[in-house]
DNA sequence: TGGTGATTTGGCTATATTGCCAACCGTATC
DNA sequence: GATACGGTTGGCAATATAGCCAAATCACCA
């Protein structure tokens, strides 16, 4: 699979455009999942579809803002929707997010256990409750 | 597992002022990894350590930007940094990453099977080889 | 101690994202 | 058809992000 365009050249590999278009498509799902509402949505929608007035029921924002919020995750193809009579319901289209979301829980416990750490270095009985 | 905090009440689930910290706290790692000069940086690190040096010649930019990128990285836990001599060498720190990275490939390449379908309805005998 | 290479940070501009309101569109109901 | 409901889109202001240059640090070496 590994492709050279030149002989005899140590040299590193670098960011070219081809690259560079793959990687962009990449980070198009990464920024739809880089926010809280919706990655709320995400969570919401791993438990059953919803339509778009049950969202904004419980974001707590404007429909307009959960909105477009679906319609970024539709377009980075995480969720899509179907519509049913006058309502437009949306489905998780993309699970294995969850599995990576919940490395990421694991990884913020971790850090913050690491945190405490620093912050005491020598508990010598028992941390304070909080 | 499940606490009620209120009874009888069949409301729906709400992002209440706890639940949008902890989703903030897993957007910020979601954000480090959404633009594409952090992910080929990502995807680099995943396979030996490199300094900023290395890693400005491979991305092409000002090293002052491939600085900031990594201490976005960094802040979200996604690279650590090890200072050895004049440079510093950074490493990757969330190997969970990768999988998550993979599964994404998966879905952007069904992505694009589709689109080809949709584009081309009935392919008669053999869809073109690539 | 002065100089050099490696890295980070301040400052700035350009661009992108977010959220609301208002306006618009499609579907159901009267 | 008129009205109401659910949803999307245009427009705008506030905020955040990205990139570069220049300046400041830091480690090493002469």
């Amino acid at each position: 699979m590994v492709i050279k365009t030149s002989d005899a050249k140590p040299m590193t590999p670098r960011m070219d455009k081809l690259e560079r278009a793959r990687l962009e498509a990449h980070a198009k799902v990464f920024k739809a999942l880089a926010h809280p509402t919706r990655l709320f949505i995400v969570d919401q929608l791993s438990q059953t579809e919803r339509c778009v007035c049950e969202l904004t029921e419980m974001v707590g924002a404007d429909m307009s803002t959960v909105s477009r919020h679906l319609a970024v995750l539709q377009s980075a193809g995480v969720v899509a929707s179907e519509k049913r009579g006058s309502q437009v319901y949306y489905q998780l289209h993309m699970p294995c997010v969850l599995g990576f979301v919940k490395c990421v829980e694991g990884v913020l416990q971790a850090a913050v256990k690491e945190q405490m750490e620093l912050a005491s270095p020598r508990p010598k009985r028992a941390e304070r409750k909080r």
